[in-house]
DNA sequence: AATAAATTAGTTAACACTCGCTAACAAAAA
DNA sequence: TTTTTGTTAGCGAGTGTTAACTAATTTATT
């Protein structure tokens, strides 16, 4: 195998640990089948990470990547009401290109050993529960959504799309995730807005 | 330590693996860690168990029992809302009392590597799923419930229950599950029973 | 009721294997 | 010539599981 840069490699390695996240779960995330994945040496690996750890921050990493992307796409709508509706689609539309993503979301098994990714995981959860609870709040002033408890709300539109996608992995990924987005956003157009 | 019988055993063998699972996550359930809290030696363990996949669909069945629970506690209720909100209720109210369940509930990492695990795991769902669904339906004949697509109105309950349980794991219990779920069910009145 | 036989629930020791990680060294690139 | 990316070999610790044996309990027979 030639050599990569430490970037490249870096980038190669996170790449096959979701994908081996992804088709058999983290218990199946070895620096030994990693190494093999990539087709480089296990001490390699330790080249361009400090440790196992260091990789799993690495993963958690894309998920940052991927809330900037989400913020980015919400802050282009207009109208309160159309930055929620962005938020779920973005989701949707995001993991329908991206399945291995999804494994990552559910591996919560990663997190039960260190305490540092334990904290940066909180973080990454609780910057975008802020970002659309700062919407709902929005929505919410001009009277669009329904009159209900707001912490509630959040939990309900979050808990929502998390459960979509639970059943979008367990039906091995046997229907149209960002059709079935659309029939969800219509549901809460007639519930929440009120339209 | 003393003898007892193969029922008595097998029942102190999975509460503890419960509760080494609530502790440490599902990585850390060994044999050697379960045997130690049960304070019996490792071989031991496969007096009572084929095996440590055998183990965990013993805990499955504590899933099996609780829905059972769950079954007999709705079938007291006469109307269709009110079966729902006890649904809700049931659950939280449940958890508030058995902690350790919850750890089980998120511990997907238990079925990655076992097809037979999975296919358990399904079947629970899908039965739960079917009980939400048919009493759904009663309420939604009555013209009870808002005119919105059956799958996703189950989603959002299912994906509601769900989320608020992580946030209340997350939290390290640090809330009132049952005061929150009252919350919750004031919140589903307004929004899909039109109160 | 006493005793022998069979069954069950436990033990110690060890198996083959996988894990994350490191020391020591080689070769390519800067 | 120095730095960086790679290699082979191997470490100590932990994994699920089994073989071989022992002690307690249950059952059957005298």
């Amino acid at each position: 195998m030639s050599r990569l840069s430490t970037e490249q490699r870096q980038d190669m390695i996170i790449d096959e640990a979701i994908n081996i996240i992804h088709n058999g779960g983290y218990q199946s995330l070895s620096i030994r089948e990693l190494a093999k994945q990539v087709r480089i040496s296990e001490p390699a690996i330790y080249r361009h990470f400090l440790n196992k750890e260091d990789i799993i921050l690495g993963i958690l990493n894309r998920m940052v990547d991927f809330d900037h992307l989400l913020e980015r796409e919400i802050m282009k709508q207009k109208t309160a009401q159309d930055k929620i509706r962005h938020f779920i689609l973005f989701h949707f539309d995001f993991l329908e290109k991206k399945k291995e993503m999804t494994s990552v979301l559910f591996a919560e098994d990663m997190f039960d050993q260190s305490d540092i990714l334990r904290q940066k995981l909180m973080f990454i959860i609780q910057k975008r529960k802020n970002l659309l609870s700062s919407i709902l709040q929005e929505s919410s002033q001009k009277g669009e959504v329904a009159d209900v408890n707001h912490k509630d709300l959040l939990s309900l539109i979050l808990g929502l799309i998390r459960m979509i996608v639970l059943e979008w992995r367990l039906s091995n990924f046997s229907f149209s995730l960002s059709e079935r987005g659309k029939s969800i956003v219509k549901m809460l157009d007639k519930l929440i807005f009120m339209k």
